[in-house]
DNA sequence: ACCTGAACACCGTTCAAGT
DNA sequence: ACCTGAACACCGTTCAAGT
């Protein structure tokens, strides 16, 4: 019968990170699975951990969604952040188009994921969610805006402009997701060019 | 103790109408408490039934909802039709704003069935759901194909343009609903206005 | 501070049985 | 054909206890 050093016993016993290891392997699940099947059991299963050490850093399942949802928003600010940077388009409306795009495709690559940051989670009860989910709209609102001083943008509200623009995409995204529009698109390549037709017919606008 | 006929034993036996019955009590635990709120067992116990009587109508939970999103996109389409009927607007483009208004209308009025319509249901499993979703969209597609024809909307592949609407529609519902929006709108009244406001940058066009 | 194990109420689903 | 009751595996959450 061995003793064990403080730092060993340490060691054995706590996870070390486990509040991120839960995110990490939520989202995993989430990606594999589905919102449906991921379980906080089946969770700390996987984390290694018995099923109630995620109570240490979540008061409660919807509460990690809500990290998991906060972290969909920072990834997906981050793809619209690259996507804006792309040297690829040096005309300001073809790169608001490619970051349209990218938002898309994102939603696309992660559905489950995306299903969750627009899911029935109560959005004032986390306030970190709430914060990170404007910071991701203020990025559109910040290009709408840089469009209208350089004359690209009809000069009404900003707000307006971003929330159709959001609009368009977020529903572009949710649709296909749902698979609402079915034998239209059959590939990603397939998503990428309608959500960039829709964004042309958004900005010269739809009467004839 | 009496005998019973075989009617009575049938009328105390048989619910009558149990499917209706738990569409339209499942509907109503939908908006009183959310998806998931929505329990079989609490739902039985409410039609007044043992737990396991629904699966004489339904084979799993899921089916349910499918059912109740069916019907969903039933009533979204009926909304859709009385805002095409509405003498208020006898121009068609008026007409073509009023029905976008009366679709975000409807799902700010229905939050948890809308979400059930859209959330995470596999559409190919439920053919009954999928043609129901598919009669609606073509509402909007037999909209905005007369609306070409008039010479009102541009000759583009009308499916394009119904789809850029409707995605426009549906973002700006889903948004509101996830409550991504904060700040901005405080009444029914005000998204009435925005989805309006909205329609009109989608037809006339964002560029300067 | 962080984790475990036993316990509780609830859930979806199955199955054998009743009428 | 339609419904019931007992049973099963699973779930989120609580609590007392361990280190």
């Amino acid at each position: 019968m061995t003793t064990l050093t403080l730092d060993e016993k340490i060691s054995k016993y706590h996870h070390g990170d486990l509040r991120n290891t839960l995110l990490a392997l939520g989202t995993e699940m989430l990606s594999e699975a589905g919102v449906a099947a991921l379980s906080l059991r089946k969770l700390a299963q996987r984390a290694g951990v018995s099923h109630n050490a995620p109570y240490q850093h979540f008061p409660d399942k919807e509460s990690l969604l809500a990290a998991i949802a906060e972290q969909g928003f920072r990834l997906l600010g981050e793809a619209m952040d690259s996507a804006q940077a792309n040297p690829t388009y040096p005309d300001p409306i073809e790169r608001l188009i490619a970051t349209g795009q990218s938002y898309v495709t994102f939603a696309l690559n992660h559905p489950a994921h995306y299903q969750v940051m627009f899911g029935p989670l109560n959005n004032d009860a986390y306030p970190d969610l709430k914060a990170t989910s404007h910071d991701t709209l203020a990025k559109l609102i910040n290009i709408v805006a840089a469009l209208q001083a350089s004359g690209h943008l009809r000069p009404t509200p900003p707000l307006d402009l971003a929330a159709t623009i959001w609009s368009c995409m977020h529903g572009l995204s949710a649709i296909l997701i749902a698979n609402k529009l079915p034998d239209y698109i059959r590939t990603q390549r397939d998503a990428a060019a309608l959500s960039a037709t829709m964004l042309r017919h958004l900005l010269t606008g739809l009467l004839a």
